[in-house]
DNA sequence: TTTTAATATAATAATATTTGAATATATGAA
DNA sequence: TTCATATATTCAAATATTATTATATTAAAA
């Protein structure tokens, strides 16, 4: 139903450190709420919470197994999220060359501080 | 100095609808305030608290041009996020071949409404 | 040197998110 | 049937985020 749910709203959901390490969990294979029970210092009401709301936002889902809800992941989109989260970057972005031109105003002036 | 903020914290602040088009606009080049002032439909003292809180994060740097800010990307995790963001993704990920094992029960189950 | 343009900061109000506590539901077992 | 286990839901309190308004800063221009 909500597959509407912007991009931005998607990254924003996945962008709380239990959901992230929720979704880390599930992007190695199926697991039930007292698996993710075992990881998460959380109590198991609110990791319900966690996975209804990510449930709700289509990033994940789930099948039924006796008194088992077994999770899984959905959106794509979570499996680059991850490997950006993981990778090693190494240093900053180049800084402007010389003399990039805004539409009110030119370079060069001062460079601040911590470049 | 805070460039401990960790991973999450950084996609957290940037999954913001103004701060994606912040840095949307930067990543075609540099931007003074006023430059973005044109695109978003914010006051300026908002554009500039999100500007303010993307600099302490790190995740962007200016430099000084007279009267001028301008802005740059410096955090190349933004790059690898803004692509995600545009990028197109075929259906869902293949779910969970037949009978995984968590490790309270087994497949198979009923699968959910919504596969 | 006063004024103006560009931008930042601070304080607050409005709103959203998160967690905790209590309770509900559903299924398999006894 | 009743019970226990696994999980979900609801509501409220605590907290965090966001936008608004007013004011401050800074540098160039007049």
């Amino acid at each position: 139903m909500n597959v509407l749910i912007s991009r931005v709203e998607i990254l924003k959901l996945v962008a709380h450190p239990a959901r992230i390490t929720i979704l880390g969990e599930l992007s190695k294979g199926v697991k039930c709420v007292s698996d993710l029970e075992g990881f998460l210092e959380l109590s198991q009401p609110n990791i319900s919470q966690h996975l209804a709301a990510l449930r709700r936002a289509g990033i994940i889902d789930y099948f039924i197994d006796g008194k088992l809800r077994c999770y899984f992941l959905k959106n794509p989109i979570v499996v680059d999220i991850l490997e950006i989260l993981s990778k090693e970057y190494s240093g900053d972005l180049p800084g402007p060359e010389c003399c990039p031109t805004t539409k009110k105003g030119t370079y060069p002036g001062k460079r601040d501080g911590n470049v």
